[in-house]
DNA sequence: ACCCAGGGTCATA
DNA sequence: TATGACCATGGG
């Protein structure tokens, strides 16, 4: 009950994987606005899917706001096909686009509080609390935790708190305890998402898993 | 032929 | 607050 885990047991957790998957620092973009595209285009996808769209604006000179900006919605939609729901993520990056050219561009928006800024595109249709925190650390380098599936599905593993509260609650209870530092919630993020995608997934159950060996943790449900 | 992937919106109860 | 339908491609 209200149990939070404390500074050691998630710095514990950060050290086996990085022991395990390395320093990380994450993600691969060349630049904060690709950053935030690479964002929307990943919801509920998996990333070799979003570099092939990437890719494909890349050929058009499409990866900045101007040039984006400038592509009819149709061909905007055709260049990110591979990410899947491209009718949707392309209305999406339009509304981040607007977004952008209404703030003044990525360099106004970094003048904001961290608050603040979360708060700003969050108001963006299509920017919810996920994508939102990739782009408010990845691309601004601010202190807040990312929650994704992978999170809640290794926590729920682990036996921590909050693996099933609401994303604020989680988020919250994270950056308590481990502190504003950028560098460790950079990793910690990378690291869960690194090891998710290399073991601990819905199934096969999580193998030689550097946190607990074997992983004895049952799904979420299964508990 | 499945299940899964670095979610979010909208309608409904 | 909490489900469920919907969006759509590509890999295992």
């Amino acid at each position: 009950m209200d149990e939070h885990p404390t500074r050691p047991e998630y710095r514990e957790i950060i050290a086996r994987l990085r022991a395990t998957y390395g320093d990380l620092q994450w993600w691969p973009a060349q630049t904060r606005f690709e950053v935030m595209v690479g964002a929307v285009l990943t919801q509920n996808t998996s990333w070799s899917n979003v570099e092939r769209a990437i890719a494909n604006l890349r050929a058009a000179d499409a990866l900045t706001p101007d040039r984006m900006a400038a592509l009819p919605p149709a061909e905007l939609a055709e260049r990110i096909r591979p990410s899947g729901y491209f009718n949707v993520k392309a209305d999406r990056l339009r509304h981040l686009l607007a977004f952008l050219e209404r703030s003044g561009g990525v360099d106004a928006l970094d003048t904001l509080e961290t608050d603040a800024l979360r708060a700003a595109l969050l108001g963006v249709k299509g920017i919810g609390p996920e994508t939102a925190d990739d782009i408010v650390l990845y691309a601004f380098d601010r202190p807040v935790f990312v929650v994704d599936a992978y999170t809640r599905r290794l926590f729920e593993r682990l036996g921590l708190p909050h693996a099933r509260a609401p994303y604020d609650t989680l988020r919250r209870s994270v950056e308590r305890a481990v502190g504003p530092d950028v560098p460790a919630l950079n990793d910690f993020h990378a690291l869960i998402v690194e090891h998710g995608k290399q073991r601990c997934r819905p199934r096969p159950r999580c193998e030689g898993c550097p946190l607990a060996d074997p992983c004895r943790f049952a799904d979420p449900g299964a508990a």
